[in-house]
DNA sequence: AATTTTTACAACCGCCAATGG
DNA sequence: ACCATTGGCGGTTGTAAAAAT
């Protein structure tokens, strides 16, 4: 914890900093000139506090610039208005959020995405910040743990910011305008790779692939249950019962709230027309350093270098009719994935769909060889009975209690217009009209599938990525 | 017990829109 | 109409504490 103590400290981290707000140069002392004043920077003390305190009490709120030429506070108005806002106003709330209180940060977070202020005003006493920070938390804490972002009964309804993150020019769509605000979106990464199509053609398969796991040791369980797997529920109501908490206000931008799509069976990628292209599905690590991670990406016959790419792209063998180029090709893009929302629909995947039973069963054996026989290695944090393991819990109910007839994919969002209203079909059963006509409407040019299917390496390495028993379906 | 990793939090930064001169 | 200022917002970063190894 920070600590705010007398003695004005100044904080390092505002080295070379620039300006703030307007303010006057840096002196790379954590300080600013302004009006030839040195301007603080970093953690508040109590008197800076008190001072503060009383010139709002005094003056009221505004005009933050006057406060440091009225009481003489080395602070820029910015930062007092910040100061006061986040930990001087009264009534507000302190410590944890509630369980309620997270709730209704999920489903705003459902509705709004990104959008603290609003949310904030949702939740008194609590600040924009803190929810923020609070969900960023959230975000890393679930992409760790392979969950998806949102409960089973909580599905995302704003569309807009969710493609915000992929709309870098292509040379197909180059034309297309492009939004410069990038947002948070969150792709959830499970254990499983996710082919998430919030920014892919909606003829897409959604498509899961357990991934290669780590170089031993430790090796993860990669065995698929197509038994377990093989069951999904629709997709619950939108809002759970305790979401008539959430004003109506802050329902989608349209103003109504879409209903539902109606669930239908997906069909396989054999099902459509071929010839098929193919997808660039990630790229190439460019860091690639042990035998086994090599042979992964070389001897997987169901991965293909797309030699015609100069980012070095690995294709599926099946795709829309186009290929989509990635953004520019770096390791950081591999090794950092994208976050966006994920969240579950049900995928047809037990009837005959031998492309994905192949791929399915190729995971297996590679996830058999590379874990030596060996299953359920719980990670420590599987293991405590935490909210999210409530929620995994019901998760799984959600999708083991219906018939063994469909199988939990994970994609981003139904083709949907720019209200976040849903085309009401599965994405397969798009044409390809109607597809390019959802490619215009979102400006969907590129997506990173390197942001999409790979976990990290150091994330992979790393002893708190959840194995398959965490994954609904996943034995 | 020491080290590393994760979490929670506070604060800053840059951008942008509103406002007023 | 133009420009500077102000306030608000969302993204990012730094750090101490807590948890995990």
């Amino acid at each position: 914890m920070m600590m705010i103590g007398e003695n004005n400290q100044v904080n390092a981290q505002n080295e070379g900093g620039g300006s703030s707000g307007g303010s006057g140069m840096s002196n790379g002392s954590g300080e600013e000139r302004e009006s030839g004043m040195m301007l603080k920077k970093g953690p508040w003390s109590a008197a800076e506090d008190a001072v503060l305190a009383e010139y709002v009490r005094a003056h009221g709120e505004g005009n933050w610039n006057a406060v440091q030429k009225n009481t003489g506070l080395a602070r820029c108005g910015k930062s007092c208005r910040l100061r006061w806002a986040n930990h001087l106003r009264p009534n507000l709330k302190k410590g944890a959020f509630s369980p309620e209180e997270e709730r209704i940060i999920i489903e705003l977070h459902a509705q709004i995405g990104n959008k603290w202020a609003r949310m904030a005003t949702q939740l008194p006493g609590r600040t924009d910040n803190e929810i923020k920070n609070y969900w960023n938390t959230r975000v890393k804490r679930r992409q760790r743990q392979g969950l998806p972002l949102y409960p089973p009964d909580v599905r995302p309804l704003y569309s807009d910011h969710l493609y915000r993150r992929y709309l870098q020019p292509s040379p197909l769509l180059s034309s297309r305008p492009t939004s410069p605000t990038p947002t948070s979106c969150f792709s959830f990464q499970t254990p499983i790779m996710s082919l998430h199509t919030s920014t892919m053609p909606s003829t897409l398969h959604p498509l899961h692939i357990p991934h290669r796991p780590p170089p031993p040791p430790p090796p993860q369980n990669f065995l698929y249950n197509r038994h377990s797997a093989a069951t999904m529920r629709p997709p619950p109501p939108l809002h759970s019962p305790n979401s008539a908490s959430i004003p109506s206000s802050l329902h989608s931008p349209s103003g109504s709230t879409p209903p539902p799509p109606p669930i239908s069976p997906l069909p396989s990628p054999h099902n459509q027309p071929a010839p098929f292209q193919t997808l660039p599905l990630f790229e190439y690590p460019t860091s690639i350093t042990t035998a086994a991670d090599y042979d992964f990406f070389h001897s997987n016959k169901r991965f293909k270098l797309d030699e015609s790419q100069s980012n070095n792209s690995f294709m599926l063998p099946f795709s829309h009719e186009q290929n989509y180029s990635l953004p520019s090709s770096s390791s950081k893009n591999l090794h950092q994935p994208h976050l966006d929302s994920g969240f579950f629909y049900p995928f047809n995947g037990s009837s005959g769909d031998g492309l994905l039973e192949d791929m399915l069963q190729e995971a297996q054996a590679l996830a058999a060889e590379a874990n030596g026989g060996r299953n359920k290695e719980l990670p420590k944090e599987m293991n405590s009975a935490t909210q999210h393991d409530q929620e995994e819990e019901e998760y799984s109910r959600l999708i083991n209690e219906d018939g063994p007839t469909s199988m939990g994919m994970a994609i981003n969002e139904w083709p949907c217009n720019d209200s976040g209203e849903s085309s009401g079909r599965q994405p397969s059963a798009i044409t390809d009209n109607e597809n390019q006509l959802a490619l215009d409407m979102h400006g969907m040019a590129s997506f990173s599938p390197a942001d999409h299917i790979l976990p990290t390496h150091a994330a992979a390495r790393s002893s708190s990525v959840g194995s398959w028993d965490n994954f609904p379906g996943i034995c």
